[in-house]
DNA sequence: AGGTTTGCAGAAAACGTTTTCTTAATTATG
DNA sequence: CATAATTAAGAAAACGTTTTCTGCAAACCT
């Protein structure tokens, strides 16, 4: 059933089937209402398609992600996804767990279907791959990628504030010896909230103890082993800083093993405050990056992108506030007398 | 750049350059050649929605899940999709939240979309809204709906092998007053969860009393005040098993704030077991509905149903099996004594 | 009243492929 | 060697829409 079976059972013309599914205002009442009647009464639904073919616009968006399976992300492909419904979009959703080969044949299925746009956030892991996106002039949105460029918009994390927030914070519950555990350093971002530690550290006049900075790789169990690395070094810390929530959560798991308790011996912050980070025992203290407010910029930058007639010589910058959010995780340093006693 | 850019360049027909891609066979050696390299060079990636249009077939498969955001689907989202990938099929991915509209929104754009095939993974939301489907003769495979009918297959769990093992399990540890904290019960897969915890108590003799079934919702705040319920209630269960996992990770929380400690004073199960599952602490003893596996046989199903040519007078069942996975969350009732001592 | 807008709706072209139909050239057959 | 069968590749139709182009009638101006 087409469009044209439409239009015979309603004596008009498809031209005037299509304004009056377009809702084209030119359409006089009377027509439109036989032509939705045949419509309804047959319960046709428009090939989208054709329709995609002859306009030009697929109404597609891609959304390129590292991992669905990693608990940060679920949250904005849901909220990104609502969002898209709205708008009448339709996403495309890939996990390219960060390999190069998968990106590759994502940006290209991408391609074939004509998406309108792409939104990347794995956090660093784009550049190379993605010339035949900026070649076809596709709209894209990333996450902590440089300057903006034409029809490219960047979402900038200004991981330094929180951050910041949550070293100051441990200053302030005297511990020193903080150690972090870094994100896999390929990743940009995983740097970036590095650099944004290790200058926090500084500007407090604290000293960032290489030996306490250990790699991690954003996963659970990654967070295991490297605090297991950790306590098998030289210095133990007393506070320890994670890249992300899942690897603070790998951590809290080792030191419940090892008899280390939390916040009493040692305190935990995390980052992204996922929704776990509440339920975990004690609940997690977290620099918290909002994930529904992630994936309302990125949508809007690509529907911004598509939809401006006069195409703007850059993309857009965006800029994504981190926040410390405190829980039970963090506590005094074991010993630490509070300051009025130390001055008596 | 279309194929007739490429037809033109390569001096043949835009028939030939189409045979090239798809890789015909009757297409001569030295005109592919020419075809491939010309499109190697201009970098040309067909339509997708031009093929489709007039093959017919849009090479993507609908999957409808109840909650990106519960840890049990991300999973199965995975697994489908890189499965889909390799047969070169798109997934168009929606999370309804169990809300009807939303399902039904869901259904009107697959179906303006051409969907090959849905998988439905609601566990038992879905019977009402999906005439439209049906209608159009779109293969669907459900899990848990009725015995298969043309074009639609079921994945049937098999709950009562595991669940039957988590009972005799603490039957076996001295176990009498279990709990039951059941998911929504309008799902028909809570429903079957809860039926197979009854049947299997009476199995074994055991009376399952009707104070300790209480409902949650499948959520971990609903385990949490399932368990604050049962804790209010008359008689105070010495093991729980859950409908799903987030529960159980629901009713660990709450326990623990309540000094109730897993598993001296109580055992918990779960069911699904989900990755988290095996972080949580203590590691929790679980049903296991594999993920993998459940995603696969989806997967297949649909492309069973659309890759046949003789169309079967009906769907294919299929089974999946649940298995008790034994951790650290369940132990010996306290005060019980060994048999052997019993008998002394 | 005669010409010029304006408004509505149909006819037909276009979108980028696949597929069917045709044709020309080659190979097999008696 | 003539004819039939086979093969390779081009021409053209088709897929289901939107959009441009046309045409006609009604409304508007001097």
């Amino acid at each position: 059933m087409d469009i044209r079976e439409i239009a015979k059972r309603a004596k008009v013309s498809t031209a005037t089937v299509s304004r009056t599914i377009n809702r084209v205002p030119t359409v006089s009442p009377a027509l439109a209402k036989r032509v939705w009647s045949v419509i309804e009464e047959l319960g046709y639904y428009p090939n989208t398609q054709a329709r995609a073919l002859v306009s030009g616009r697929s109404r597609i968006f891609g959304l390129i992600i590292s991992e669905i399976t990693n608990p940060f992300f679920p949250e904005i492909v849901q909220v990104f996804e609502t969002i898209a419904v709205q708008h009448r979009y339709e996403i495309l959703l890939t996990s390219t767990g960060n390999d190069p080969a998968r990106m590759e044949s994502a940006v290209r299925r991408m391609i074939e279907r004509r998406v309108e746009g792409v939104a990347i956030l794995t956090f660093g892991m784009e550049e190379v791959l993605l010339e035949d996106l900026k070649l076809r002039k596709v709209p894209l949105v990333f996450v902590d990628v440089g300057p903006p460029r034409p029809r490219v918009s960047n979402i900038r994390i200004d991981y330094l504030n929180g951050i910041r927030q949550a070293v100051q914070h441990l200053a302030a519950l005297r511990h020193e010896k903080i150690a972090f555990i870094t994100g896999p350093l390929r990743l940009k971002s995983a740097m970036a909230r590095k650099q944004a530690f290790l200058r926090s550290m500084q500007e407090i006049g604290l000293e960032a103890d290489p030996r306490l900075v250990v790699e991690g790789d954003h996963t659970l169990e990654g967070g295991m082993a490297a605090f297991t690395q950790l306590l098998a070094g030289p210095v133990r810390p007393t506070a320890v800083l994670c890249s992300n929530d899942m690897t603070a959560i790998g951590v809290m798991r080792e030191s419940h093993d090892a008899g280390i308790s939390i916040p009493r011996d040692l305190s935990v912050i995390g980052f992204d405050d996922i929704r776990l980070a509440q339920f975990v025992i004690p609940p997690l203290t977290s620099v918290q990056m909002s994930q529904p407010e992630l994936a309302r910029l990125a949508f809007n930058a690509l529907l911004a992108e598509v939809e401006r007639d006069v195409p703007a010589p850059n993309g857009t910058e965006y800029v994504l506030k981190t926040n410390l959010v405190l829980r039970e995780s963090t506590g005094l340093l074991a010993g630490a007398s509070k300051p009025a006693e130390k001055q008596q």
